[in-house]
DNA sequence: CTGGAACCGTACCGTACGGTACGCCTCTGC
DNA sequence: GCAGAGGCGTACCGTACGGTACGGTTCCAG
């Protein structure tokens, strides 16, 4: 029941971490189909070490989900003084990383593996993708979303539904396409877009639960 | 390049038909985890009336998504008489069925698997699902749109922008968050809240695109 | 009745891969 | 120098599964 999202940072060695590196770049190249065979050879270190450090190949993958996960970073927001310009630039600030994120490699490739996971009755690396993915976005968003509705900036009954809604506007169909390998839909192609489509976002959410509706 | 989704029915005869259902309900039990022994008992076959009919594994499984995808259904709306009631109605009812449809088991086993697919550089499944999928949407969603933008009910420079705020308000983090396992997500859970958010989004859109904005 | 096509059930083969065992090297503390 | 720990490389085992082969049964055409 409880997440059980390890807090401690594990703390892995550096060689570790090599290891780590070496398996995530082999998922991303040949996607779920990873071997320890594959991943000791790339790494140059035997399989018996894979098996010590990390248990076994689930153990492997939580490790490198995990590990990597971690690093996507929210940005820190200045809650203290908030005003309709400032806290534009915050929603653009989150649309802009969130799309930037989640239209990487890494981040599809997590997302695949974790999916893949899924569909096995195992939903340990899918907690693990949420917990750093849109539940740490709506951790970082909601504080915001509130501190803008106590300055009187917004207006919304349920911070839940405007965190939403925001993800809705910023993400669209474009992390499932994606996610499918939609052929026209390169990541530079996405890249390219990413401003325009930021501002549009933000503007549609201020439109909606913007105090001056009618400015 | 060209994607090559099959138009004729491909008419599978009523035994074809009972084995990939057979084939389907393994894909929803057990996830991608799906064997050919398997399928082969539980739909009383032989493995090499599979080879023969379906040429390999990837084969069984193309036909399965194929035939299983093909069954989405999206709702047919009158264009000849629309006002802003009827276009409401019709905004909801593609909501509705949006909804209903990815939030079934078997929307998102298709979903997952296809993605499992994606992730080994065939994406004849992700595309066969996106064909079916979004895409689906986006070609019978476009029309009413720019029907309604003649009839001065909307305003919006892009079709193609409208339909993907549509999108995105309507799905959310929903989908993703299915897909990958969220706990806290049962299906049942968002069943119920299905009409409550059908009505948000359409409420959310209308405000957005809808011509009487300021009403 | 007979030949053959379609298909079921099962046995079988080859391989890929997870996991283990073991020999050898290197580095460190005493 | 020496013992032991940690780790590399490789060989090995067991099994699961994709794919094939084959004997037996049913059904139909002529």
């Amino acid at each position: 029941m409880a997440l059980a999202i390890k807090v401690s940072e594990e703390t892995f060695t550096p060689r570790q971490q090599a290891v780590l590196t070496a398996a995530l770049d082999l998922l991303v190249e040949n996607g779920d189909g990873l071997t320890m065979t594959a991943v000791a050879r790339r790494a140059s270190c035997s399989k018996e070490t894979l098996y010590k450090w990390f248990g076994d190949r689930d153990g492997l993958l939580t490790a490198t989900v995990q590990w990597q996960a971690a690093k996507v970073r929210m940005p820190y927001v200045d809650r203290s003084h908030l005003n309709t310009k400032a806290l534009r630039a915050s929603l653009e600030q989150f649309a802009r990383d969130l799309l930037t994120t989640l239209i990487g490699e890494v981040s599809i490739t997590l997302n695949r593996t974790a999916i893949t996971h899924a569909a096995q009755e195992k939903d340990s690396l899918g907690n693990i993708v949420l917990e750093n993915g849109p539940m740490a976005v709506r951790r970082r968003l909601k504080p915001i979303l509130e501190a803008a509705r106590d300055a009187r900036l917004l207006r919304f009954s349920s911070s839940e539904e405007a965190y939403r809604t925001f993800f809705g506007l910023v993400v669209r169909d474009v992390q499932i396409r994606l996610l499918l390998g939609d052929n026209g839909l390169t990541q530079s192609n996405v890249e390219s877009n990413i401003e325009a489509d930021v501002k549009i976002a933000t503007d549609q959410f201020l439109a909606l639960y913007g105090a001056k509706a009618n400015t």
